[in-house]
Formats: structure tokens, sequence, C-alpha cells
DNA sequence: ACTGAAAGATTAATCGTTAAATCAAGCAAG
DNA sequence: CTTGCTTGATTTAACGATTAATCTTTCAGT
């Protein structure tokens, strides 16, 4: 590898005359800057960064702690991530904190051990993450107020709840698939408030919420509303073994756009989280920490967005379809 | 941050020493190295690993380049890699090679510029990454010959065509989503070599492919292997919209054993990757090109496992269903 | 011609850790 | 009593880049 050093000697200078020319900081000479710059190029020199880190006292690296790496959304999370903090020219390192509280404290340990500039945690569900060492950004759960970029669950679920209403939907079922989530609690919510009024709503959670569901139908209930796009897909196959089929004797909606929303048919009305706005200022954030601005106490919002598709149907006799 | 200094200046003894008793290398009486030991625990002192990857010119971290991070197999990937890289204290720095080569080529470079010890890259299709300056370990593609770990893609269609075969079915289509991919072009050619001789296979790409898969059904096809469980979702829902019903009126299969080929209904019959053997013999063997083993010209290659579920029927008179 | 400032470059120290070389005792053997 | 070995610890230098402080020239102004 070739250093500050083999350069400053090719030339006959001194490293610091080359470290001056090629970062731009001291006195250097229009002229001598620019052989510096040349012979730089010819040699292909890249700056050590391990070096400039210890000098520093900055690695440029982020640490990413996810609750479960095979979670549908972390690809869009670390590509948007990674593209921000590309941006930026800051680094991603993983970490997974599978399972527990306990793992994800590890992991956030062993990213701060490693120099990380920051931390950015989507935290496991139903804990939160304790401050550390280093700056931190709390991604996707509102329910800690400090320096949280977070879509807007409850938002979310009430634009899906409104348009059920709108539909003209009287008896609804909100599945969830783990009541100990804040994030679906907080969908959950939404929805409820949305058709609280206009329509009856009984909430159902897990596995054993899908088997409620034929019994709710023969009841009455018109549409079924989940927390994700997976679990619909799930309740889909379940209601066509029991003889149901979507939409036309039940309504039936997601949560998170996936792909696996617009492949299955029909496609499936759901609620589209703006990720990469969220990774924008979530990166934004935590630079803005690592730049010295204290933590913040107040959460940024991102809004969803309904994208409706063919899984939900309107009730309204005048209506088509 | 507490240093070894401090450690050093508090014990009234030398920075080596403190450096020698806390990694067990050089000569330091035991009674020394104990209270080096606890003071350095009192104080909660980590070792600055900048300083350290500085002085011996190991960073200690891998970088891991993916085709696009969005692809239903990074998670999984991620994990797998994550987890045996902690295993060996290693760090997983992401990029993503969004698209072309060319930027394939440029994540690669802000690795090395990063320090990474090694890379780790699944190849943008159709491309073959170049040497670098690092040892490089390419993952899930067996085209090109060297330090390649993959998944035996020919033996899972053989495997699949072989289930296919057995069952009975004498006309298959076989369905790829892009004909660039060499991985696809391997499941295929596996598919077709155990096809050969016991049944007709036709073979189409993309989304044209799905178009023409009602006609091909009508014409006496009996069954639809793909090349992802991605594609056989799509093409389910394809189908049930020209009314065909699987696996009643034709058999389907996917591969990868994604999440949703156990959520979807009927339960997809498809190919499980051995994805944590992969993610293992490739830290192996980047491990071994750091600690300057030759490059091996001979890939890797790990077996694939048929997932026998729901959605393929056999055409056996005395079969039942 | 002398002073002072400005430009252009060099020195030396530093970040935290480590490896090699060196030094000082203690002790056994000749 | 000296030589030589062992043990325990210290000094020194280095990894590569950066930066404050310092040194030389050059040149404008009086």
């Amino acid at each position: 590898m070739v250093s500050i050093k083999q350069i400053a000697a090719d030339i006959g200078v001194s490293a610091a005359t080359v470290s001056n020319a090629l970062t731009g900081k001291g006195r250097v000479s229009e002229e001598m800057a620019r052989r510096i710059r040349l012979r730089a190029e010819e040699l292909g020199y890249r700056p050590n960064v391990t070096a400039r880190a210890l000098k520093r006292g900055q690695t440029g690296i982020l640490g990413l702690v996810m609750p479960d790496l095979t979670n549908p959304l972390f690809p869009r999370i670390a590509q948007s991530l990674s593209e921000a903090a590309d941006a930026r020219h800051l680094g991603i390192l993983i970490a997974d904190s599978r399972g527990s509280a306990g793992e994800q404290r590890n992991a956030m340990r062993r990213l701060i051990d490693r120099g990380v500039d920051g931390l950015l945690v989507v935290p496991q569900k139903g804990s939160a993450p304790e401050a550390q060492a280093v700056p931190m950004v709390v991604i996707n759960t509102a329910s800690d107020p400090q320096n949280t970029v977070s879509s807007d669950h409850v938002g979310g679920g009430h634009l899906i709840g409104t348009h059920i209403a709108e539909l003209g939907h009287r008896s609804v079922v909100l599945l969830g698939g783990d009541a100990v989530s804040e994030v679906q609690q907080d969908r959950i919510a939404g929805m409820r408030a949305a058709l609280s009024g206009r329509a009856e709503s009984a909430v159902r959670w897990g596995a054993a919420g899908i088997e409620d569901l034929p019994a709710l139908i023969r009841d009455g209930a018109t549409a079924v509303l989940t927390t994700s796009d997976h679990l619909a897909l799930q309740v889909q196959s379940a209601l066509a073994q029991a003889g149901f089929s979507v939409p036309r004797d039940v309504s039936l909606t997601g949560f998170d756009d996936l792909p696996l929303a617009t492949a299955m048919h029909p496609a499936l009305t759901t609620v589209a989280q703006n990720v990469p706005e969220i990774a924008m200022r979530a990166i934004d954030a935590i630079c803005a920490r690592i730049a010295g601005a204290p933590a913040s106490a107040d959460s940024q919002t991102v809004p969803t967005r309904l994208v409706q598709r063919a899984s939900t149907r309107s009730l309204h006799p005048t209506d088509p379809t």
C-alpha cells in the first residue's frame, strides 16, 4: 500500500506538505499541490482511513442494530440507509440482536467497541435500548420519545380504517401478529380510532386469531385488517381453505407494502411506509448528533400512504363490483 | 475513553506491560497481570480497535457486496454471515451494487478504501467481479470457478425435476425470471436434465412467460416449475385469474424457500438453499485467504434440499389426492 | 537598507497499541 | 567470583495521517 510518505520521498518534500496538498488545508503553492496530486494519482494513493480515524477520533462508520435480520423490512431499510450513508461517506456495520433484549445490548456493545461513530437501532419488540457512549437514533418505534424516527403507524392504521369505513363495512376484524409489538399495537389503535362510531371492530392476535376468522365472518364480519402483508397472505390462504374468497366475501388489508403485496391475487390493499424518507431522516439525525447537536426530546414521525389495490371491496350498492 | 496509558500510569508501570498483561503476549508476572486486569476491569477499559488495526494492518472487518439489498434472500444471507463472522470477532460492512456492474466495482472499491480485510461478493447478474487488492470470496455463482461458494443450483433443479417426473407429469413448463441470471439458467438446466426422456419441457422467461401459461396448460402442460418462490406466487395469482387451481389443475414449484412459501395456499413445494452452510463456508474460505492461504481454483458447492409441500400433485391414478 | 508580513515549506508531536530491542536483577553452575 | 541464563519490566520505534508550531524566503513599504 502506498502511503503519504512515499509520495513525499518521491517528490522530495515532507509528509506534512503532501497531507496539506491532498486535503487542501495548510499552505501549499499551487504548483507543488499539482505535482503532488499528480504523483498520488499515478501511484494510486488511497488515504488510510484507519490512521485518519485514529488521529481524528472518528471512524466514519455507523452501526445498524436490527431485531432480526430476517425481518422482511430489513432489506429496504438496509438499502435506504446504505444509500443515505454513502452520500455522507459513511459506512454501515450490521448487527443482529436475535431474539432477546440482552443480545441487543451485546450487539450494541460490539459495535461500540468497534468504534462506530453512532448507532441506528431498530429496537427489539417491547424493549427500549438504553443510552450509550455514542449518539443513538431509534428507528420505527415512537414509544421511546428520545431521538426517534418512526413511521406514523397510528396514522397508517387510521388510513386503512377510514378506507374500510368509507367502503361501507360495518363489522370488521383487526388482526395483529404479536401483541407485544408496540408498532402493531399502534397500527391497531389507529384502525380502531378510525372505525370508532362507524363500525364494530373485534381485535384478534396471532395464529389463534386466524383460526377464529371463519366464525367471525359467518357472524357478519366483512373485512379483515391485518398489521402486516405477510399476515394478510396467511389469512387469504386460510380463508380460501374455509371457502371464502377475497374480496368477494371479505375484504383484506395488509401493512408495509412488501413485494408480495403485488404478487398475490388479488393484489393487496396496504399501507406503505416511506422507508427512504425514514432512512434519510435517521441519517440526518445521527449526523447532527455526531456533529454535536444535543439529544432532541421530540421524535420525528413520517407519514404513511394508503395503497389501494384489489383486495378491498365497496359494500355500497351503487358502487361497481 | 480510558486508554492503556491511564491504566499504566494508575498502576505505575509502563504501557507495554499493560498491553502485554492484557493480551498475554510478552513476559509479565502473574501477580502484576492480575492487578492490571483488575484495574482495567474497574475502569471499564476497552481496547481501541482503530489503533490496533493501524498497528496490525488488519481491521477485522469484512465487506459484503450484494447485487441488490432488496433481494429477498439478502436477509438470510446477511444474518447467517453476520453470525458466522461474529464467532470470529469480525464485523460486516454492507454495500449495495445497485443495478450495474460499474456500481459493483465502486462498492468494492469503497469497502477496500475503508480497509476491509476481505470481500464477500454476491455478484451482479451476469458479471464476474474482478480480482482486487484484498482476498475475495464469491457467493452463489458457480460460473466463476475461483474462490466460489455456491448452492448446487443445477442439483436443486434436478431435485425438482425428478420430483415432478416421479409424480407422473409428462408435459412441463419451466419458467425463469431473467435469462441473464446464471443462477436461474443453472436451475433450469438441472430441471431439464432431470426431465429429459421422461417428460416434454418448454422454457419461458419473465412476464411474457407468465402470460403464455394458460395456453400452455390448455395444450396439456400439467406442471409449472419456476426459479423462485416469488415468481411462483405470481404464477399462482395469474393462474387463479385464468381459472386454474393449484395443484388440482396444475402443479407449481418455487425455489429458495422464502417465508411466503408457507404463507401461501397451497403451501409451496420448493428447493431450500442451505444458507447457513454457505455462510459458514464463505467465512471459512475468506478467513483462510486472509490468513495467507492461496487462492484456490476449485469452487465449493453446497447441496440443496427438496421441500415437498402441497402445491405439487401426483398424476398416478393409484395415488391419493 | 531595514522591518514586517505573508507565503511556502519543515519539524515534531500526537492518536492508542504493539513488537522488538534493551536493561536490570536474581540465581545456578563452573 | 564471574559467566550465562531466566524472568520481569522498560524503552524505543513504528503504524499513517494530521496539525500546531517553527523556520526560511521573498517581497512590499518606508
